[in-house]
DNA sequence: GGCGGCATCCCCCAAATGGGTGATTTTTGA
DNA sequence: TCAAAAATCACCCATTTGGGGGATGCCGCC
């Protein structure tokens, strides 16, 4: 309720469905205080007209034809440090929800969040907050949990087995590794078939992704 | 209520503060659906009487006498896998939050949360998801923000090279990196070649460290 | 005492890797 | 439009690595 127009919420839309952009526009439009001032259906449009439309927040979904949604939030993001970036989206694979997280998003939500839910996110995303849908958050915060060491993985290793996988985890090569430990280089080597036994790998950077605690996730982006 | 008595939402409270304890333990039981059927003043305590009590949900405060709450919900966690713990506190530091979030808790809500708000996360949590206070969720998506390109040190990747890294970091060897992108395992090397020079690094393993280095950060703890 | 696990070292050999140089085509960006 | 960057592939060569042996000494444990 200032003097000027500045209260209204400036929206941009990157969505290559034309049908659920016009959805989503009108949606905006018709909410009071709420303007969509940008509609983009690829990335490269929404790198030219979003900056000239200087929105406050932007809907990008992350299928889009050519580059990833991801990529270009990363780009507005990098243009533009201000602009909040809301991710909506079918995907709910935790790499592409970690990816957007990393790229700059201030928010992820699924395509199933209602309109009203829809338009509360704008708000609080503005408001400092970062919204997401619970299976959103729930990925997001499983991925801090500390991994307890399984009884078949790397609680088996011996002391001097678990030296080595840190520094190998280092990217140490294996003269460094004995230098380190003041061991032969020989040494270093045996160990390191006994780990890769115990571990069930045939490589030190399998050995390492292992212990990072990597491997088991299969799931990609276009 | 053998059967039927299942659908009650079983509540521990762990909270030092004894006003603060009674006030929560009165506005559980008194929510329909809700019934507190354990409280504890200290961590010790909430280790031995917790699992008897069997609860669905734990409200957690961190700030307890000897054990922090961090360690208790970890404890916890490893003895009944199944519970759920939601943090209720005043802390607010990142540091505070990422420990609780890796020590095994669901969700993180601030103490000025209402009693309303109070029951939905708990259900909430119930449900799979992870309510957090709106800081708190905004805390947790800028942990992942990537850092921006410093002169000297980040330089860009590719996204081709970043495909690669991918695998790289999942232990692939290049011939099965080319097969997966379709692509020779000669071109796999130059990409690889490439990606050495901009992360200053050597070995494919020193790169994996590097790329992975940046979660581990965050994601370790003390 | 013997047995197994651990740590230490040695050799051989095939495969993988890293490093250099060069080349073509497509995509991108200015 | 035109230069830069990216993506693709090729060849050579020294080093590293993985995997297969085998050997020695130490320690704990039944």
């Amino acid at each position: 309720m200032e003097t000027t127009g500045m209260q209204w919420i400036k929206v941009a839309l990157v969505e290559d469905d034309a049908r659920v952009r016009g959805h989503l526009a009108k949606l905006i439009d018709d909410a009071p205080g709420y303007a969509c001032v940008c509609q983009c259906g690829t990335a490269e449009e929404a790198l030219v007209k979003i900056p000239a439309a200087a929105p406050d927040v932007v809907l990008m979904d992350i299928h889009l034809p050519n580059r990833s949604g991801i990529e270009c939030a990363f780009r507005l993001r990098t243009a533009l440090p201000a602009l909040r970036i809301l991710i909506l989206t079918v995907y709910q694979d935790a790499d592409v929800i970690f990816k957007a997280l990393q790229a700059g998003a201030s928010g992820y939500l699924l395509k199933r969040t209602s309109p009203a839910e829809l338009l509360q996110a704008i708000a609080e995303v503005l408001r400092g907050g970062a919204p997401m849908t619970s299976e959103v958050a729930r990925r997001v915060v499983e991925s801090f949990r500390v991994r307890a060491p399984q009884p078949g993985a790397a609680a088996e290793l011996s002391r001097r087995e678990q030296e080595i996988l840190e520094l190998l985890a280092r990217g140490y090569v294996n003269k460094e590794i004995g230098e380190r430990l003041s061991i032969g280089v020989e040494t270093v080597r045996t160990h390191l078939k006994h780990i890769y036994d115990k571990l069930h790998v045939s490589s030190r950077t399998e050995a390492v992704a292992k212990h990072l605690g990597i491997g088991l996730d299969r799931m990609r982006m276009g």
